[in-house]
DNA sequence: TTTTTAATTGAACGATCGACTAAATTTACC
DNA sequence: GGTAAATTTAGTCGATCGTTCAATTAAAAA
């Protein structure tokens, strides 16, 4: 170690304070309504206003690119998700009142995000959302499931707590379809409003926060029945 | 109007039985895999064995392809949905009965083709649920609507004319959150084992439904209580 | 059999794809 | 101010895309 071991990485940014930014918004943006397939680098390139040549410089492949839209917010939305687990599992009452509070710390850090984060959060949420719905296809989803899996499995361990009177296959059933239910819920908008007629906004999904935890807390208690 | 008006339709096979058959089979299960971007039609014309230009003659463009493969099995489809609902309003019973009646009536035909209607049911489910995911693409889900949303819609009312006493807008919330639960379980295969270390096996539908109707038999009981 | 016509083949078309390179430009650091 | 590294530009590469067409094959119609 003759180097002095402090030196700092001490990135040196020359130009591009916000290139490499405006070409992950891009992707982001496109990815999440066209899918991989659907969007080609020159759409991205186009879109953040810089050459393809860019795309590669910085990002290397397409699949880099992808990669690397789903690795930027990653952590921070992971760190949400399990600080609004912590606090909900200090929450008191009985265990319906408990139970519901886990599950709306688990759909209320991602609907907070989609609604309140900002427009890259929204695309970010709702790639997440059409990653998850392609499982078929390892490539995209592998690095999915290697940020989020751990979280996930807490919120289905603190359930799990909650309910030592049930089967443990009831819960992570249970849990599994609370889960279904989010990510096709924010994969779309539009569906909503047209199937009700105009009575509702898919944007609005405060409200649907509410009922889905009404939905799935009481769905919860019609488990393990037949058991 | 010279010519004899009853000179049948009787379209000339001259050759080719089934050669159209085996490229909506090839397009239908990658279309469901790999989604609509991700597949070429060389690709479609390979695994059918065939030449690309056939695509093209029997089906016209990649779009009208795609559009040929969802609607070949949909009539069928909603009839048999339509079926199923019609037998569940004849059951009788208090309120829970009939209302699990009606829920299972909407996941069993589905279900079942999927499990027992061969692999082209089985892709075709598959697709079913990948185009409703993506509600963003207009293209894609519009011929997906205009022939599920009536049978769908008779669900819905079905419901509402159980739960005289729920809003009106819970119960459209309920059963599209069951609605979001089906599309996205069936969309994947695979997520089940892996999430569950293995206890369950995704393509073991059967006791899923089971367990699927008593999370939403009791959940539709959670909604309208704070209202 | 001869004629007619649908079905199929093989081979292209222009366009666009992801990837890459070399040169030009800009910035940070001495 | 000079220098080197980082960034951006312009352009090209082979491959593959959806689509089309002329020629060929095979079955039905005459």
């Amino acid at each position: 170690m003759a180097e002095a071991a402090e030196a700092a990485p001490k990135i040196d940014r020359r130009r591009a304070p916000d290139t490499a930014a405006r070409i992950l918004d891009a992707a982001e943006s496109l990815f999440s309504i066209r899918g991989y397939h659907g969007v080609s680098l020159r759409d991205i390139a186009t879109q953040a206003g810089v050459q393809v040549a860019l795309t590669h410089y910085h990002f290397g492949s397409k699949e880099d690119l992808f990669g690397a839209v789903i690795d930027r917010r990653a952590d921070a939305h992971v760190a949400g998700m399990a600080d609004a687990l912590t606090q909900a599992r200090q929450v008191a009452g009985d265990q319906a009142t408990r139970r519901r509070a886990i599950i709306r710390a688990f759909i209320t850090p991602i609907v907070d995000r989609s609604m309140r984060g900002g427009t890259g959060w929204k695309n970010y949420i709702r790639l997440m959302a059409l990653v998850a719905n392609m499982p078929q296809q390892e490539a995209f989803i592998s690095p999915f499931r290697q940020h989020f899996d751990d979280v996930i499995a807490a919120y289905v361990q603190a359930l799990r707590a909650l309910h030592p009177e049930m089967d443990e296959g009831d819960v992570q059933w249970g849990f599994f379809f609370f889960q279904a239910m989010i990510t096709h819920i924010l994969a779309e908008s539009g569906m909503l409003d047209r199937q009700s007629g105009g009575r509702f906004s898919s944007s609005d999904l405060d409200a649907m926060v509410e009922r889905m935890v009404d939905f799935v807390g009481a769905g919860f208690t019609g488990l393990g029945r037949a058991a």
